[in-house]
DNA sequence: CAGTGGTCTAGACCACCAG
DNA sequence: TGGTGGTCTAGACCACTGT
């Protein structure tokens, strides 16, 4: 067994684990590396791609955290699964409905600045009723109402105007910024309707809503954004990958 | 700075690094540690604890997974959150509500072999038509019912039994079989309640429940159970924190 | 500039599993 | 018994950060 041909380039600034990672991650999705089939041994493959066991290790864990491989010692490393589907991640709806081919649009509802919501202030670790910037969308996808988004933000250097936000989607505006978001908790139910929502969704008053409610931290460990969202649960469903160590 | 106290106990089987990263977690949990506040580097804990580099880091970027704490480059290491919910992992329903502290109880509705349905067979990977395991449970909380949950199983080793299915849920059975679950791919979404669903749930016709649909995979990255779910969304959420590496 | 985390190396010993 | 992954060590160089 020797596998795919992966190949290292030591002058790339890309980390070689996240190299070899990748390459392996690709050969799976082509169907190369068979759900079932073994990879080489962290040894093997140390030796084949003129790398030291630690790196390699790290390249395959990687693909172990992403669900893609199992390992077990005694025995060796196996693929999952050829069908990589994307997980709930840091990506914003707008990025998410891009990469599936739909065409996002945004109409932005309301966009000021507001003394801070006891919930709110609570999920942002701020002091309630302090000064945050709040922003309501209608987010479509090929021009039919998908969801609405409410959205808090602590006062950042970060100046959210209209454009940016009917052009880009938040987390790319927080990106520009600096700002980079590390990770997130989310929580996700489900609810009916009411005839405000029903009637800005083009759902029926009742219609199950799919409800997610995100608070996202950064770099700093600070918390830069609280978000209530809903979306038709007739158009819309998230997807989560769990792998354990 | 010298952080809370970490002892190692080195005669323990349990790893070195995952000592280190659990008595970090406690520290943060108990509020010893509050959101924001600096851990020492790596350094300085390697030197502090009598452990390696690699050890140390290892036990922080566990901390990092969890979305415990965040790492800056130049920077340091900081304290996210003090409050840590449980996210989407690899648990039973059963499990949950009993750490909940909520009372479990299970009405199993059916169990039987069949022959696998073509979208279950999909998600298994196995042929259409062959025989699994089939079976449908009302949960209840508290003696309220909250789900009602669809699984197939491809035939193993596993005898399920009614007993055993009423007493102690579906993956403390496997586990118990010898069989590890080491991941899963979820999707979630939401729909309304058909009279049926309704009557069963003590919900009305046209209530919103959550959906989740999971494929659970082993140790072999053999999938071994496919589930189809529904909550009563009045009465159920989930949780999922995603953390970038 | 000094200090941090990110990456990489070359070994080592062990627990576990299959043949 | 031989090979696998899991853990651990003791170094090294680098990119990045704040002062």
């Amino acid at each position: 067994m020797t596998g795919p041909e992966i190949a290292v380039d030591r002058s790339s600034p890309v980390p070689l684990y996240f190299q070899v990672a990748e390459q392996f991650a690709a050969a799976i999705q082509r169907g190369e590396l068979a759900p079932g089939d073994r990879l080489d041994s962290e040894l093997q493959l140390a030796d084949r791609l003129g790398l030291s066991r630690p790196t390699v290790r790290q390249a395959i864990q990687h693909l172990v955290d992403k669900g893609l491989i199992v390992r077990r010692r005694g025995v060796g490393t196996q693929v999952v699964r050829g069908e990589v589907r994307r997980g709930v991640e840091l990506t914003s709806l707008h990025d998410d409905l891009a990469r599936a081919g739909r065409q996002p649009s945004t109409s932005v509802l309301e966009l000021a600045t507001v003394a801070c919501p006891v919930e709110v202030a609570t999920a942002l670790d701020v002091t309630a009723g302090s000064e945050v910037q709040h922003l309501r969308r209608l987010r479509f996808a090929d021009g039919e109402p998908l969801a609405v988004m409410e959205n808090w933000l602590p006062l950042h250097p970060v100046r959210l105007t209209l454009d940016a936000l009917q052009a880009r989607g938040l987390y790319a505006i927080l990106r520009a910024a600096g700002i980079r978001v590390r990770g997130a908790q989310q929580r996700i139910g489900a609810r009916a309707a009411t005839g405000a929502e029903a009637q800005m969704l083009g759902e029926r008053r009742g219609a199950p809503l799919l409800t997610m409610t995100r608070t996202a931290y950064d770099d700093h460990g600070r918390y830069v954004e609280h978000g209530a969202h809903i979306y038709r649960a007739s158009r819309y469903s998230l997807e989560v990958t769990v792998a354990e160590r």
